[in-house]
DNA sequence: GCTCGCCATAACTGCTGCTTGGGTCATACT
DNA sequence: AGTATGACCCAAGCAGCAGTTATGGCGAGC
């Protein structure tokens, strides 16, 4: 017969104590109680642990190496305990956090900035991702947190994970300035395009579609300043949201929005029942997610 | 709130199967015995310890850190398993004997040759003193076992402690071979007396004194081959239990056999509860105790 | 689409685990 | 001596909990 880890714990009292009174005393029980814990224990064990006497009780050999076992082992429970309170208090842990690059640069610095001052003991880990490797990065275990947008609602491939919706913002139609003001992209069908990331081309083409026709291809950039650049100098038009577009505005560009383009989402995703893991929860709550009140955790 | 040792052990299952369920085919339960188990641990731990899927769990950072001190509790309670089983099946632990001089140097160490071909891994620790001694030691825990005498009876001044009747033995007056047999103690009120131990001149005053006489005490020695020396030459008289007079017996002196004299009975004193202790209860065998069936571990 | 395996929740139940109320024994105090 | 106190054990009773069964949701894979 297997030894009971609970009654080994409370014989460690026991022996603690000097009586099993006592012990009983201490527990908060009454001594048949724990007289029937240790007699229990001993049948498991197989032999006496402990000799009883008027004053008290007296360790047998058996007993003298359980104890010695016991004390580890109420050590390590101890120890535990303490490290998950620290977790639970958010003295410690870490996040790892995927972001796509623009988000990288602006959002994130500040959020991960305010919650190293209110939790010092948590660290977070920041990698740069486009949504799809984000959201992979997340359901393989890679990462916990990923800041990912998506048109007109979440980005698609969410699969099991869940979607928390942080902002949304317009996107806005980039052309010269010196020219007409588009009212609709089909006025643009016979333009030369510029196009972002894989992600925001993607959605140009998808808008395009829509209004019945493809759009020309013709450069291919990520950097805002340089989409610009390129369309002041007439060499194309393009779309571009609105941040990128308050954090940079090129003088010889106008900015049209139009409803075709729809608005950009931005939002947090996770494994569900991560949102309830502290840290991930603290760094969630800095990243514009008021903290929820979470079902599960009593602290 | 504290962790449940019990549920700590329960978690580190579930981590090691991967899944829940499979934790719960492993410990023969049903899932939701398990679940219930791992949400009340979680609560008690104040955040998620693993992040539920569809294809089993994983293991949050909290839970990682809890499984490590879990693998050593587990690690530890068998180590303690193992060893309470070794002393149980009496392939290990210590027995400390206390006997008497006379004892030691004849019954004790046959038993305990045989208990030491018999289970190797026993060790007994032999120590000499004269019965009021070693039950003192007996009491006081230095000892598990003494093996002591009392004349009709146990000895005086047993207290708590339990007394088991061995074996008894006559006990001969001694007096030189010529002369005449004496049929009662009186006869001999004015030869001069051998001594022995401060047990047996205590007896044999106290016998003498019965008879209605105060023995003339001529010479002191515990050593038999002196005290029947002594007697051969006409130096006086003595009483001396019969396991002395096989194990030597002068030519020239005679033994009667007096009912006056009473017998000297043997025994084991220890501790109540000492004697299921396996080791002790294995050399109480060998000293010719049969093995009682012991009421309290079922091994 | 369906099924299968994972998990959670709710309600019931039987056993475990604690309490109550006996009793003995040894030591300490009056 | 006699009593009081504080160990312990035993037997019986009762409550709460630790399990069960039953059901439903969700995601993955065929």
């Amino acid at each position: 017969m297997t030894l009971d880890v609970r009654r080994v714990l409370i014989f460690r009292e026991v022996a603690r104590a000097g009586s099993i009174s006592a012990a009983a005393r201490g527990l908060g029980w009454t001594q048949p109680a724990v007289s029937q814990h240790v007699n229990r224990l001993e049948r498991e064990a197989g032999g006496p642990l402990l000799i009883r006497g008027s004053a008290g009780v007296a360790l047998t050999e058996s007993g003298r190496a359980l104890l010695r076992r016991a004390d580890l082992i109420a050590a390590e429970l101890h120890a535990a305990d303490e490290e998950l309170a620290a977790y639970a208090q958010l003295r410690g842990g870490q996040v790892r956090l995927v972001a796509f690059p623009s988000a990288a640069a602006t959002v994130v610095p500040d959020a991960v900035a305010a919650l190293a001052q209110r939790h010092p003991g948590i660290s977070v880990g920041l990698q740069e991702a486009e949504p799809p490797e984000a959201m992979a990065a997340v359901l393989a275990g890679d990462a916990d947190l990923a800041l990912v947008f998506g048109y007109d609602g979440p980005p698609t491939g969410l699969g099991a994970l869940s979607w928390r919706f942080l902002t949304d913002e317009a996107v806005g139609l980039v052309v010269p300035r010196v020219g007409a003001v588009p009212t609709g992209l089909v006025e643009l069908a016979a333009s030369e395009w510029i196009g972002g990331c894989v992600r925001c081309r993607g959605h140009l083409v998808e808008c395009c579609r829509r209004a019945g026709f493809t759009p020309h291809l013709r450069h291919t950039t990520d950097d805002y300043v340089v989409v610009q650049n390129l369309v002041a100098r007439g060499l194309g038009v393009a779309v571009l949201p609105a941040s990128a577009l308050s954090a940079y505005r090129h003088p010889d560009v106008q900015v049209v929005e139009l409803a075709e383009l729809g608005r950009r989402h931005l939002g947090l995703v996770h494994r569900a029942g991560a949102e309830s893991v502290p840290a991930t929860a603290a760094l969630m709550g800095e990243l514009g997610l008021p903290a929820e009140p979470v079902p599960r955790p009593a602290g």
